[in-house]
DNA sequence: CAGTTCAAGATTGTCGACAATCCAATTTTA
DNA sequence: TAAAATTGGATTGTCGACAATCTTGAACTG
């Protein structure tokens, strides 16, 4: 897929060690290495790193920042976890930055990013075929689709918005709920659907395709949590 | 107004040296002591309230975070200077979160906070007949009255975005543009016809007022712009 | 035996000092 | 004179140590 984060094009000498560690934090915790609720330990991860606390404290202060983990006075940092109430919150916050984000690329996406991202569309097909449907790679590509629409609406903070803060805690927790076994296929024919209105210049359809197709991933992760709490009544996800 | 910062209650004593100057820091710059595009200096803020340079830098973090300042390797931290279009794309922003925010109102807002924003609005409309409609405090009032529908949406992750980040950069930038003479009577009007459709519980009709209302503020700024820029070519505001 | 108190250990918050990098003014050179 | 190199000063990045606070498990009391 391509890569999310190349904004802030530091040369890689200058960077800062902090900055250097945040990210590589930043990346343990999206794939699950350091999973949700863990205390993050200022010592413990400073000799992992092999750096010193000071650079360390603002690397967990940065990360708060991407509100993936919780910071309480004096007693510490945890990784974020997310409530079944919050996950869906989430949900409701993409579904309006990202439906005003499809209006916009309706509006100013370039045509060769059009083209390419029919490309793009056209691999995950391929993809779907092969994989039968459930793939990780599937997922990557759903957000990859996704980044670049915000990407086409040209407005640099929805692109931060969503690039920096959202999609850290989206794929932190996409693994937990793999689309139903329809989906896939399902959410390629919305993405088509999505692109032809872009395409054809139609901001207001644009916007409602992209909305409903949110809202539909949404009712989709409710319904999971539904069956799960039938069970369970942990509402921690 | 209400006070808008008091998620986070800890008791003010535990709280931490770099949370109590990030606040002050905050201050400073939204009400403009600290200007936009002004060099934050380590040892100077550090003189400033008394503190070494370890909390304060963690203080900067985390005003990064707010997206109030700007850091850079080795050069130093600067405050936003938000260009024309950054202005503009930010109301783009608010326009699909609080329309999301006044479609959830109109669903999950209880009564009692309906009828006590009913009343807010009639002090609003003695305070413009008072002050001839163009007061600082209906500045404020204003951000109130969206403040407190987002609360009504029952979404902490709208609040948080909304309240947590946008909210202080809108504040900072709200004196320079003071609203055109007709536009704070007008927007009463609005705020009352959102806040009717809030409580008859029409969520559709909540959502396309308030993003309407939020869209002619935008346009407002939009049209004030292209007038400065008549004059001047400097696109930063 | 349950609940409370207290003390030892560990963790977080704060500080001052040193190293690496950047900025600006002066000097040098064509 | 104007442009480039350099050098001194200031700022940022990093580190280790000390103080304040929290957590824990054991001892104590009812």
């Amino acid at each position: 897929m391509t890569e999310i984060k190349d904004s802030k094009a530091n040369s890689p000498e200058t960077r800062t060690l902090a900055d250097r560690v945040c990210d590589e934090i930043v990346t343990a915790i999206v794939v699950g290495d350091i999973p949700p609720g863990h205390k993050i330990s200022e010592p413990e991860l400073a000799r992992t790193y092999g750096i010193s606390r000071g650079p360390l404290r603002e690397a967990i202060r940065r990360l708060e920042g991407l509100r993936l983990v919780e910071r309480k006075p004096h007693i510490g940092a945890r990784v974020v976890k997310l409530s079944a109430k919050e996950l869906i919150e989430i949900y409701c916050v993409r579904e309006a930055l990202e439906g005003m984000a499809c209006r916009l690329a309706a509006e100013n996406m370039p045509q060769d990013e059009i083209d390419s991202l029919r490309t793009l569309l056209n691999e995950h097909e391929q993809s779907i075929e092969q994989l039968d449907g459930r793939s990780y790679f599937q997922k990557e590509g759903d957000l990859d689709f996704h980044h670049r629409i915000v990407q086409g609406s040209q407005n640099a903070k929805l692109l931060e918005f969503l690039g920096g803060d959202l999609y850290h805690l989206v794929r932190m927790y996409r693994y937990q709920f793999s689309a139903s076994s329809s989906r896939p296929t399902r959410a390629l024919k919305e993405h088509r659907q999505i692109l032809d209105a872009i395409e054809s210049r139609d901001p207001e359809l644009a916007e409602m395709l992209m909305r409903r197709h949110i809202g539909a991933a949404r009712k989709n992760v409710q319904d999971k949590l539904n069956k799960a709490t039938e069970t369970s009544e942990d509402t921690h996800v």
